[in-house]
DNA sequence: TGGGAATTTGGTAGTGACTACCATATGGCT
DNA sequence: AGCCATATGGTAGTCACTACCAAATTCCCA
């Protein structure tokens, strides 16, 4: 790797903590972008030739996280549904768990900031796509709409857990792990503790 | 009501016809809010008196309805938990159905534009908070802590079965009706045509 | 190692969403 | 008619974000 690639990391850190350190200051909306990128000794410009937006920089930690479980769950070997979502879950929250100071730092600008909330809420639902494109691909291929209806109400249970988990999880002074509280909630959904919507005559 | 709440309603709708118009014309990010002012023959502060922001334009109906199912729910007599998101789930179809255009007008602009999509799962999100909030009073007092996690993940579920079926729904040449691909869902969920995450020792 | 190519950078100028504010106009009531 | 509350339009300004250009930096190879 050369010295450009370390060079652009560097700055690209500097700039994310840079912008961390004058949210939690000032707060999301009363910081400029201006102010990010002086504070980063960079111009304006290059701020957005790293970051595609103001929220970007925020979100940024969390989209690595779920494009890497994507990723990871992509190139895993067959396995049963069920299992395979257990996986993915527990994959996302070791992610996100690498950091738990800034995921609680993310979810607390989304609480105060509507745009932030806005781009988080976006960024989840693009997870939730991808993750049921990869499901259908281990679904049978004899019913093609169904499988698909499936996988899209695969997709959504484990981002509900997920999003639940880890909104339970910031808001938790730091005694509880996640995962621990995934499993619970995997465990509620099979034995009926959460209850299903009824079907009318079913 | 008086002359004056009349000229407010039909101002306001004239607002919103206008902004569609454009926007399905030349897209969300090529129509400015001068140019919808415009149109409707009113000044941009006016405008924005009525509207908090270019996406809440698009989305006010959306927003309408869950709101309506949510105010809806608050005030149904108590009944128990499947059956409860059953009808929730229901009622929110059945406002969302009284507008298909719309409503697929409205999800054509979201996949286009991504801040538009950004908005639309902001309220979503908004929608399975209130119910969550309302779930819970009907959920028993004694483990408050579990009490709030079983109404997170209903109203997740709930939200999920909803989202889906719409998305579904928008995209398939009019002859589905909503509710029943929801009570689809809801068989699929209930009869373990779903495969819900597997806990590890449960 | 020097020099041209490719890439990165900072600056400028501009667009457009959105806010705060004020003067004017309009409907509601006596 | 005339007063009060509210609705409106306009102005001026902030700030996120884009397009573009000229200068600096890194890379690569002769």
């Amino acid at each position: 790797m050369g010295l450009r690639e370390v060079k652009r990391e560097r700055t690209r850190r500097l700039i994310a903590d840079k912008a961390f350190e004058l949210f939690s200051d000032n707060g999301f909306g009363r910081t400029t972008v201006e102010q990010i990128a002086a504070a980063a000794e960079v111009g304006p410009s290059t701020l957005y030739r790293y970051f595609p937006t103001k929220e970007g920089l925020v979100l940024e930690f969390v989209d690595d996280c779920l494009a890497d479980a994507v990723d990871w769950f992509h190139q895993q070997p067959a396995m049963d549904l069920p299992d395979g979502l257990r996986a993915v879950i527990e994959r996302v929250l070791e992610q996100l768990e690498r950091n738990p100071e800034r995921i609680r730092a993310v979810f607390d600008l989304a609480e105060q900031t509507g745009s932030v909330s806005a781009h988080l809420n976006e960024l989840i639902w693009r997870f939730r796509t991808d993750l049921a494109d990869e499901l259908v691909r281990r679904l049978p291929t004899d019913d093609p709409r169904r499988s698909e209806f499936v996988a899209a109400l695969s997709a959504g249970i484990a981002m509900n857990i997920i999003e639940t988990v880890v909104r339970v999880w910031v808001d938790t002074p730091d005694t509880v792990e996640a995962k621990a509280l995934a499993r619970r909630a995997m465990r509620l959904l099979s034995t009926g503790g959460v209850p299903l919507p009824g079907a009318p005559d079913a």
